[in-house]
DNA sequence: TGTACATCAGTGAACGCGCGTTCACTGATGTAC
DNA sequence: TGTACATCAGTGAACGCGCGTTCACTGATGTAC
């Protein structure tokens, strides 16, 4: 049948939705089409009209994502600056719920092995948060674009430790990264969080 | 038939060297036994007299290269110190062959989804990796064992960007994570690697 | 030392299942007149 | 304003394929005598 307006997009908007958090709880292999459709609301069928296949909507919905990320990102620094930014990406809620956190986090080692045109639409979206930590770092650093990408792959590898080992660790895992990105950011190491 | 003593230890050790690099060069969910067995050059169903099933290989795989990288470290450590050490891992040669490289780089987002056994195991391996890195700091950096859980998360987080990124900016990325490196362990910082 | 036999690693076909993708079809809506 | 018709998002069954796992079977070897 033939459907109203605008019916289209809010259906592709909620099949991205709905893919992205299943790529970050359960990886890109590990999420099947047929599965985010149904959570979608739709059939298998209904997939293809909006999307050619699914390395395109991998594509389509991480690049998404990131440019999220950049949008959240910069809003934090802005508001409360590296620090509270640190807090935030490294706090226990973000470790409890990677569907709804850093891609990143929960797929860097699988993005590598993606498309050529996936990897270089991340290459992209992360130079982008790279160079946005950058600017937020304190005047006084140098070698800024370098110590932003450091920082970055800490908090990413440091979530990833935090989600992986026990729950006993997982805090202080957590602790010891903020500690870290604080000391290469060149701010005060506050011990107590 | 029945084989000359010894043909199953060596078969099962085949087959585990062939499923770790597939794991780490394919994912864990991106890796059939049914490949793995045929690369180790043997058939399907000799699979199930060596494990329970693919959990247990994926289990009893990663542990022993999680071992492996332990007497690695160690030896590393013991040699070069931890200067040697991010030196190597950071290379070039190990970001271009994720297959013979470090389990975590390669998959820890994908260990962090892995049933609780497996999990527990990572945590416990991963424990003395820090451990070992702790050691290896220099005698006055203080909170030891939470800055080589950050060098760690780092280690792997820079890894797995190097891995992501485009050729172009992957060496900077390395470059950055040893600088970072560097100075979390309160090691001179050298410019020219 | 020679013979009979139990062992069991490995074979190869098959199991049910979910994968990504294709396709003929539906039918309410928007559009043209 | 009313009617005829083209559109096309979505349906639902099917495609071939690879997945993890099972199973009846093989047959050279190690073991027992």
């Amino acid at each position: 049948m033939r459907y109203e307006k605008g019916r289209k997009d809010t259906s592709r908007r909620r099949i991205m939705d709905v893919a992205v958090e299943r790529f970050r709880t359960d990886g890109i292999a590990g999420s099947g089409l047929a599965t985010i459709m149904k959570d979608a609301g739709l059939t298998n069928g209904a997939f293809y009209p909006h999307f050619p296949s699914k390395a395109d909507l991998v594509r389509e919905t991480l690049s998404d994502a990131l440019s999220k990320q950049a949008v959240w990102l910069r809003g934090v620094l802005d508001e409360g600056g590296l620090d509270r930014m640190i807090d935030i990406y490294l706090s226990p809620e973000h470790r409890d719920n990677p569907g709804l956190g850093c891609a990143s986090a929960a797929l860097l080692p699988e993005l590598a092995r993606q498309p050529e045109e996936t990897r270089g639409m991340y290459a992209e979206q992360s130079r982008t948060l790279v160079l946005l930590l950058a600017e937020a770092l304190p005047a006084e650093v140098k070698a800024r674009e370098d110590v932003a990408c450091a920082i970055f792959a800490t908090l990413i590898g440091t979530m990833q430790l935090a989600r992986a080992v026990d729950a006993a660790s997982s805090g202080r895992t957590l602790q010891a990264g903020k500690m870290a990105i604080r000391a290469l950011a060149g701010l005060a190491h506050t011990p107590a969080s």
